[in-house]
Order: C-alpha cells, then sequence, then structure tokens
DNA sequence: ATGTCTGCAAAGATTTTGCAGCTGA
DNA sequence: TCAGCTGCAAAATCTTTGCAGACAT
C-alpha cells in the first residue's frame, strides 16, 4: 500500500478530531491493499478473511469516510452495487474502459481528453471540479481472431459483468 | 413527442412479439414529454396524476423495456435512484454536466471529445460501443460573481442534488 | 472524561418477482 | 387461444441508523 495513503488519512483524522482505530486501520490496509475494484460486500469479505470480528456496518462507514477524505472513489461500472476504485492517489485523473465481451476493466489516463474536456466546460461558462469518463467497448480481438484471451479469462473466474439489476 | 420514439418502440414490440398496452402507452408518452431526467418514482408520480390505475411495478417493467429497446439511458448524476435520460434519441452522443453548486444539468455534444475518445480506444485494442462522460464543475458566474442565477434557481424550486446516500 | 466508534439488529430505500387473473394479437 | 401483461403484495438487495457499551485521546 501506498504510504501516502496512510499519510493522508491520519491527517484528515486529526483534521476533523476522529479516532485512528483498529478496525479503520485493517479495513484500510485491505482496501488499498490491491489496486483493484471493489463493492461493500467484497471489502466486508476480505476483511472478514483475515479478521474475523469487524461488522458490515463499520465497513459502510469506514467507505464512507475514505471517500470523504478524497481516498476511495465511487465509480459507476454498470453494476448495482457501488463500487469504489482506490487508484485516484496514484492516477489522480484516470479513466475507465469497460470491455462488454468480458467485463474486464482498463483504466487509462489521457492528457487530451483533460485539456478537451476542460476546454468544453470552460465554454460552457463552468470550472471542472472532477470528470468521469467511462467507456464500454468490445474488444478487436474477439472481433477479428473470434476470440479474446480475457474473455476466456473472465470466464474461468466467473467475473463477467452483471447487469444492473 | 418525437414520433420517431413512438415508431421505433413499435418496431421493438412487433420485433420481439410483445404487445401494445394502454399502460405502456400512458407511460411512454409520460417519458417522452419533457427533455428533464427523471427517476421511476418521478415518473410514477407523473403518471399517477394523469391516470391512476398505473401500477409501480408496471412503470419499473416499462423503464426496462424502453431501455432494452434503446430509447432510454440509464445515467449517473450521483443520485442514489436511477436516472433516466430521455434525450439519446436527438442527440445519440451527448454529454452531461453537472453543477455541484446547483445541481443544474447541462447536456452538451461535441464532436471533438467523441473522436478523441475513439482514438484513446482504439489504441487501447478495443471499440467503442458507448461512451459515458460527466463533467461535475463549479459555476464561473458564482465564483466572480458571488452569486450564480441557477443557484438562485434551483434553490426557490429545491432541486439541489442529494448526496449519494 | 468525553465525544467518537463499534456491533447488532432493525429500519429504510429502491427494485424485483411470484402469482392469479386480464388482455392484445 | 394463449403468450404476454398487470396489479398486488411479498421478497430481495443494498445501505443506513438508533442504541448501548467500548474505546481513543
Amino acid at each position: 500500500m501506498d504510504p501516502g495513503i496512510q499519510e493522508r488519512l491520519d491527517q484528515y483524522i486529526q483534521r476533523r478530531g476522529l479516532r485512528r482505530t483498529g478496525q479503520r486501520e485493517v479495513i484500510v490496509k485491505e482496501a488499498f491493499s490491491r489496486d483493484e475494484h471493489f463493492t461493500a460486500e467484497d471489502l466486508f469479505d476480505r476483511v472478514r478473511r483475515r479478521n474475523a470480528d469487524i461488522s458490515r456496518a463499520t465497513v459502510y462507514r469506514t467507505l464512507g469516510l475514505l471517500v470523504e477524505a478524497d481516498l476511495l472513489r465511487q465509480i459507476d461500472l454498470g453494476e448495482s452495487q457501488t463500487t469504489y476504485d482506490p487508484n485516484f492517489h496514484d492516477k489522480p485523473s484516470h479513466n475507465h474502459l469497460v470491455c462488454v465481451d468480458c467485463g474486464r476493466v482498463v483504466e487509462f489516463e489521457d492528457a487530451h481528453i483533460d485539456t478537451l474536456n476542460e476546454c468544453v466546460t470552460r465554454r460552457l461558462g463552468f470550472r471542472t471540479v472532477r470528470q468521469t469518463l467511462k467507456i464500454e467497448a468490445t474488444c478487436e480481438q474477439l472481433r477479428t481472431n473470434g476470440r479474446c484471451p480475457n474473455l476466456i479469462a473472465s470466464r474461468l473466474s466467473g467475473k463477467r459483468l452483471r447487469k444492473r439489476r
């Protein structure tokens, strides 16, 4: 886990007169231990696997805290559960491409996109606070070769995107 | 309401062997009677106001139908209820700017954005199916003049954005 | 000391679904 | 006719909350 995360969280906690607790420590460590997106339930399961004594409510409350502290971001990947993205600290302005064939999510940054969006926003009389770009796309390999390595991998791991409920 | 909507819906209904019912007619007419975004509950209320005999379940089911038929699009404006956008038929590739000051939503199109995103997608080995760009921004007028007409208007109508639950 | 956190269980909000009867093609 | 549609109420899903006791500072 990027040590900057813990540092920024500590600052946030201090500034607001909150408390550093064992539960928060475990949850935060787990949330940022991988750079995968996750849902509240995912995280609850992961936390349970290493420490059986944290309640679902605390996980939800800590997620709220991390979002307020701007360490975690809620993103919309088209699923019914809220998804959290732990990678905005390293890549503060990244976008998401979701493969409709296999559900794989690719994160990418592009300065041109940021610049262009900023221009459009200015022209409309606003100033950008945050932008969210999601591209849903099909895999070109699957299209031309009839198969795509991600599709196979995702079938094996059961990771195809659920439909919005 | 754009007559193309009804036409495309009829086609979809025919192709899939579905039925044209009175309830669907009312719901569809109401959904596309304005170009505002709405939630299932909003639409249910509007429908109720003109015809007291349609159930919430039918509204939900019809919304699902309209999304499948690609006449309505689910969008993420940061609220807890699913929001539907009836304007994708007229403007198939528009984006959303949400003012964080007043909650106003501005829809805009920009060919440059589309082109650029398409390029990036290609470079990543995919082909775009759909893109969703949401820009959260502050009002420049509010910033420089200390006030913004939309903020005032939105306060009057109680339309500030709810926080994600 | 005292205001924050936590776990629990209950409540809340939103959406989906099983079923019996109704209706459009 | 008969598959699809509807309303109803119940269920399901996801998230929040009130409360009493525990804990951090």
